[in-house]
Order: C-alpha cells, then sequence, then structure tokens
DNA sequence: ATCTTGTGTCAACGGTGTTGACGTAACCTC
DNA sequence: GAGGTTACGTCAACACCGTTGACACAAGAT
C-alpha cells in the first residue's frame, strides 16, 4: 500500500533526463536526502528536489503520488539507517535505551520527516525489523506480549516525541535561539519570589530547561521498566 | 518580546473593516482558534484567517508581524486555558500526571500551534505561571532544585512531544487512518515467524498500536519519579 | 476645521504542490 | 532492421500560499 498503485516496482522503460540523469525511486529519495540534510528541512520543495535532479520537478510525480508518499519512503529508508549496526548486548536495559536514542536521533536528523515516520505506518521492511527487534527486547526482559506492545509504543513514541519537539527547535534561526536560552536566564530567573516561589527557588537551575530532555525521559522510562519486571506485582 | 514591536499595546484609531467588524489581536487570536477547531489545522492560512474575520488578510500584519508570531500568541492562550481549573489535591504523583495529561491535551487541540508552544519560550504570564505550578509539584514531592527541573521538563517534553506526534495523526483523513489500523491489522499480523519471531508473538496486541501512548509514558514516568523519591540512592 | 496618522484595502511578487496535454525515445514484436 | 505501443520526461497552467508597498480614508488631536 506504500508507495506502489503509481510505482510498477519494476521500471523498463528508463529514458534519461534532458540534463542526462536516469531517475529511479531510490535515486529521487537519495537526492531528497540529501536536500534535507545541505540546505534543511524547510529547503524541502519539489521543485527544488526537481532542480537537485536535473530533472523536472513533476517527474516526481511518476515515482510517487504526491510528496507525503515521499516524505513516507524516506521515513522508512530512515528508519533502516538509524538501525545499521545496531546489536543486542544481552542487557535489555542498555539495549532499549540505545534502540530509543537511535530513533530519536534519526528522526532528529531530518526534522521535516519526524512526523511522518512516526505517524503513518509504513509497513515496509524496515520499519518491520525495528519493530520486531524493539519488542523482542522487551520480551527478553521478560514481559508478558501485551504488556511488550504497550511499553514499546511507550518508549518509541516518547523518543519520537521528543525528536519533533526538537526538530521544531532547529529551525529556529541562532538569534531567535539565543534569545530563548536568554528567556530561561534572565526573563524567569528575575521573576519576584511571592507571586512565583518555586520558580524562584530553582532559578538557578532554570537555564537547563533550554536542552532536549530526551536522555533523561528515556533514563525514567527505562529505570520503571526494570522496577516492573523485578517486582510484577507493584 | 513577543508580539510587541509593531503593536503598541494600546489601540486608539479603531477603524471597523468593509464588513463591520472592529479587529482587535485578541480578536484575531479567537479566530484563528475557532478556525483550527473547526476546518482543522491544515485549513490554518492567513487568508481563510482574514476571510473569518469578514476582513482582509493582510489587516493580520498591523497586529502580529507574521503568523509565527500570531501562533505564539495563540500558543500562550493555550497554555492558559489548560490550566483553568486544576487544583492541586495534595497527592503530587496524581496531580502531575494532571499537569502532564491538561498540557497534552490543550497541545493536541491546536496541532499546529504545538510545536511553537513547547519549542519556544512564550516568557508570557500563563507560560510562567504554569512551569511554576509544575516545578512545585516536583519540589513538593521532595525532589532537590536541580532534580525538579530536570524531572519538569522530561515530564513537559514527553507529554507535549506525544501531543506533537498525535497531532499528525489527526491530520490524516479517515481512509488513510483507517488504512494505518489495517497495516497494523494484516500487514503486520500477518508476518512470518520465523523472520519475524517477536512480531509474531505478540501479533494479537499489535492493534493497539494505533492509539496515542502518552498515558502508559506518563504512567512509566511517574512511577519511576515516585520510586526515586522513596529510594533516594536507587 | 484642519492636520496627522493609524489602519483597512488593494494589487502584486515570488513562491508552493499538483495536473493534463504532448511528444519522444525506449522497449517489444515481427 | 522496421513499426507500434506506451512509459515517462517536459511544459504550461491552475489555484493556492505568505508577505509587502502604495494608497485612501476616517478617527483623534489641535
Amino acid at each position: 500500500m506504500a508507495e506502489s498503485e503509481r510505482v510498477p516496482a519494476e521500471r523498463k522503460r528508463r529514458r534519461p533526463t534532458s540534463s542526462g540523469v536516469v531517475l529511479s525511486a531510490d535515486l529521487i529519495v537519495d537526492a531528497a536526502c540529501e536536500l534535507i540534510d545541505a540546505q534543511g528541512a524547510q529547503a524541502f520543495t519539489v521543485r527544488r528536489l526537481g532542480a537537485a535532479l536535473g530533472a523536472d520537478p513533476s517527474a516526481v510525480y511518476r515515482y510517487f503520488r504526491n510528496t507525503e508518499d515521499l516524505l513516507l519512503a524516506l521515513a522508512d529508508r530512515l528508519i533502516g539507517e538509524s538501525m545499521t549496526g545496531f546489536t543486542s548486548t544481552g542487557d535489555w536495559a542498555a539495549d532499549l535505551r540505545d534502540f530509543g536514542l537511535r530513533a530519536y536521533r534519526s528522526a532528529l536528523r531530518h526534522p521535516q520527516i519526524a512526523v511522518f515516520s512516526t505517524v503513518r505506518v509504513t509497513g515496509r521492511p524496515h520499519e518491520q525489523h525495528a519493530v520486531d527487534t524493539g519488542i523482542g527486547l522487551l520480551l527478553q526482559a521478560g514481559f508478558d506480549e501485551a504488556a511488550a506492545v504497550r511499553h514499546y509504543h511507550a518508549l518509541v513514541d516518547t523518543a519520537l516525541g521528543h525528536a519533533a519537539l526538537d526538530a521544531g527547535a532547529l529551525r529556529l534561526t541562532p538569534a531567535q535561539r539565543v534569545a530563548d536560552e536568554q528567556a530561561w536566564r534572565n526573563g524567569y530567573a528575575g521573576l519576584p519570589a511571592d507571586e512565583f516561589p518555586s520558580l524562584h527557588r530553582v532559578r538557578e537551575h532554570l537555564p537547563a530547561m533550554a536542552g532536549s530532555a530526551v536522555e533523561p525521559a528515556l533514563d525514567l522510562l527505562i529505570a520503571a521498566l526494570r522496577r516492573a519486571v523485578e517486582q510484577p506485582g507493584a
């Protein structure tokens, strides 16, 4: 259901574009990846993609039904990339942390795609393998089937949710980012103690709010899982 | 730094538009809210906003520097709305859960804005009060200043991250959503046992992946916090 | 009553995703 | 090799988008 329907899977008639490039779905995904990496997520448009390919923008629609379809294909490639090199160490908690961070980082690498890769089910091999691996870790930890699925869902969505969030921060201009940090440092740190007692008390630590919270969040989640598996009753 | 600079805070010359409406920053935010609620996040464009207001779209730029500026103002309103009615019960864990869910729900209610409201520091009263309340709960639980900030950050970003994620799902057409559910049910549930052993084992529970994972995630986080405060050494 | 000026309107610019018509070159058959 | 089909790259166009500068006019100040 993913990209087919317009793509007969195997191409025969492969005509080079006016600039000599022979298009293919893979090549288009390549170009989209490079474009986003080099110019940022904002730079991704079908027209620019066409220019990068040395082809008319509308040629893309011979391979993908629309941009969402293309981003979906890109998403599955990312999932695959993020999992290459992943090996189970036997310590399921450590592996799960690695697993989550890999998902986070790959989603963060291409902010534009982060949403798609998580919201839609690509149903492709890379995704399927990743899910199988992740759920395998939780089964290995000792959770029953229902709990493994539930916890996997919580963990992955948390990692990807943070990615979606932090991706937004990357889109800010340097000036905006500095302004936000200053807001935590000055605007918040100087609030009156009587109206904002808690903020006043923790004022020294507020600049820490400017960074990402993935690792603390993942650590808390995994700590809870470790505890749940040790004391199933609690 | 928020919306001013173009807005002199107090308007004197208030001329009605051609359709008789008297514009104001508040009214524009109102209209933007309604527009997104009624038609979905996709429907939000400056032009449509103008139409909804009964004014020329460009009139919006008399009140906000650009769309981001407008969405920022909307963000702070949402934070305020989400916290109205929140009262501390004395059970910090339950309160924190409520706090997180309120953040999640208000962000989810307006998906388009979810990213902005979390990525940027609005530095406005509503935001400041919410942060004070949340950190207060963690201090009350017994965490020291640094831990309270760290845990608050993890909790809020997790709630909002899930909102950002689930918001994407809302943008799908009903047909797409059905397709995704079917993918979990059929595409995944029928995979071969030898290549996907773990997926095969949990196949009955996979449809649960279609929903949101906020609550499981928040529950895990809070369980970890509860444990951390009981056994500070662990 | 006159002047200033805030502000709503209009037209325009340069961008976007997407589509339908069209021709040509690449395969298949003979 | 010749001819026919047709896949696919190209082109032009459509309907949108955010944003801006010029302009007219009415509201408030004098």
